[in-house]
DNA sequence: CGCTGGCACTCAGCAAAAGAGACTGCTAAC
DNA sequence: GTTAGCAGTCTCTTTTGCTGAGTGCCAGCG
């Protein structure tokens, strides 16, 4: 489709505007590029290459922007080619500093060293407690009619919810039960140990232990999956710096899209199984708010299989040579800390 | 110092200007306020007023703007007069929503809900454990070196942390470290329970048993004081709606100052232990880059006596007899909520 | 046949100029 | 003490003209 030439220019043109963030000339692009064209020539070729759908004018005496057609056929080079090196913060420093943090501190930090290095938005999704291995349950009774729960997941995940008591239950009642529950749950899945609820509880009537009975009801309570996921969003201040988004309204309801964590869960989920890095653009989701941003993403995964999702935000326009490294490094070093953990 | 129709008329200057955001000339000050002067004798009045300092103009030709000695003055008269009615969401309504989640989940909510009914952005400071009730812990053992620490206080204020461990301890020694402790000190505060175990550890020389003292040296890592005050900030786009904030470098600075959560705790540290409805400017503190801003809070209290914050934070000219109530009743809100958990 | 220099043309962006409008301060009269 | 009137000031907006970057096309060259 794109002869040797005529891709070599339109990478150029891509690098330049990366840069710039301004229209390229032809005049840049022959100064810039090794192929020792003159700027006539170039016009010739990027006529052709605006026919294409790879680039356009904002107007008439303007040189020419990528469209994100160019980027996204660019990216997909990127990728294809492997990531190459990265110059983020040293993944070894940066493990020995995160192991001494609970799981969600460590990713809240891990989620601003990716913004603070790539200089965009960075954006990490935490494990869902529902696909990890099930660890250890803890009752706590906060009022007559209200129980805290705290789960406990084997690589660390916690997670607290409040679910209702329906008659008093002691917490000498509660201390059993979780014991129950953590013999023998302890090692499953979640969704096995869900499954193992279930089963135990149609048998229930067969069985006379009120204890037994009171735990598995606690327990399904427990894991019923509320299914939102935790988000850390750091360094949006950064998407100011971007002239994409200079104008106030544009900027307002993109940080705006950012507060509602709901949104950007649901955005990543669709990558969530796949391997690598992933690039995807605002355009090609069916949010409009994101218009004209850049999701770069990588998955990680935890022992026992649970995985989240690290990647950073920014315009389409992104130096994607660096934060494709930077992203897939990231993930990599998470999954290295959880994997062990 | 200011006589009553002087007072009545820099009210009026604050409220229009309220509004409009924009400075406010003689003739809109007597085309609104009932004092029934004309123009020019206002006139004469502004020039008292900005002599005294309470209303600048940016440029000859323009009207007058309020200073923040203005806004100072007018806002101590409103919380001398009390707070009045609000006309934030349903109280009750609001309450019976938050009962069933968790308090992490709560704050967060409250903190949107402020946001979202002010139009400003919303600021909600957890409780410190460390001022809490305890009531559990629990310890989880992840790695041969690493132990998971879950704390929860008496009103269900869970925090999680992760502690070294110097030998392999088994995740059965760890339980049973974690039921002595629960039965020692539970209903302790924290700072009690803090003494207790130096206490003693002070006679553990005297003390033969292993799990005691193991139970000890894990506890006082487990409740070593980190001070880092969870900071729940919602609604931060809602600032680029101000127009005091247009300038976007402005912006940058001020979204960068919502980002380090710490920075917002520090400033909210000294109003901690007031009483009501606090009001502090930006100029007040010693952080240059909340210039401008204005922060509306009021202290909340828990079963056991640990306190938190919420307010909003928003440019200085806000509409204050609206805020004002909206964080009294909100602050109000959570201490019931807190105290009957 | 592809490449290139030359040239006329287009159009955004900037700066200077002109005009309109909003307020003020002052003065003189009530 | 209050007010109408008026001259003066200064910002904001609009207009106009200019400059410079960049394009498309054409004719000539290798």
């Amino acid at each position: 489709m794109l002869n040797e030439r005529n891709r070599k220019i339109l990478e150029t043109i891509i690098e330049i505007h990366t840069e710039s963030a301004e229209p390229v000339g032809s005049q840049a692009i022959s100064r810039r590029s090794q192929i020792g064209l003159s700027p006539a020539s170039i016009r010739n070729v990027m006529a052709e290459l605006e026919e294409l759908g790879y680039i356009s004018s904002p107007h008439t005496s303007a040189g020419r922007i990528p469209t994100e057609k160019a980027f996204r056929f660019y990216v997909e080079t990127l990728l294809q080619a492997g990531e190459g090196p990265s110059q983020g913060p040293d993944a070894e420093e940066e493990g020995s500093r995160l192991r001494g943090l609970s799981l969600e501190e460590a990713l809240r930090r891990v989620s601003r060293t990716l913004s603070d290095s790539s200089r965009y938005t960075g954006l990490v999704v935490a494990p869902r407690f529902a696909s990890a291995i099930f660890r250890r349950i803890e009752f706590v009774s906060l009022a007559p009619d209200r129980i805290l729960v705290v789960l406990v997941s084997e690589s660390g995940i916690v997670q607290q919810k409040i679910i209702p008591s329906a008659g008093g239950v002691s917490q000498a009642e509660l201390e059993q039960a979780a014991n129950y529950l953590n013999r023998t749950l302890s090692g499953l899945s979640v969704i096995e140990a869900q499954a193992r609820i279930l089963r135990e509880m149609a048998e229930e009537k067969a069985l006379y232990d009120a204890m037994v009975r009171r735990a598995l009801s606690l327990s399904r309570e427990a894991l019923k999956d509320d299914r939102d996921d935790q988000v850390f969003i750091e360094g949006t201040s950064h998407i100011l710096d971007q002239p994409e988004f200079a104008d106030i309204e544009r900027m307002r309801r993109l940080l705006h899209a950012f507060e509602q964590k709901s949104l950007l869960a649901a955005l990543l989920e669709r990558s969530r199984q796949a391997e690598g890095v992933q690039i995807v653009f605002g355009s090609e989701t069916e949010h409009s708010e994101v218009q004209g941003c850049s999701f770069i993403t990588a998955n990680y995964s935890t022992r026992g299989g649970a995985r989240g999702t690290v990647g950073i935000v920014g315009p389409v326009r992104m130096p994607y040579t660096q934060v494709i490294p930077l992203v897939g490094q990231t993930a990599r070093l998470i999954s290295r800390l959880l994997e062990s953990k």
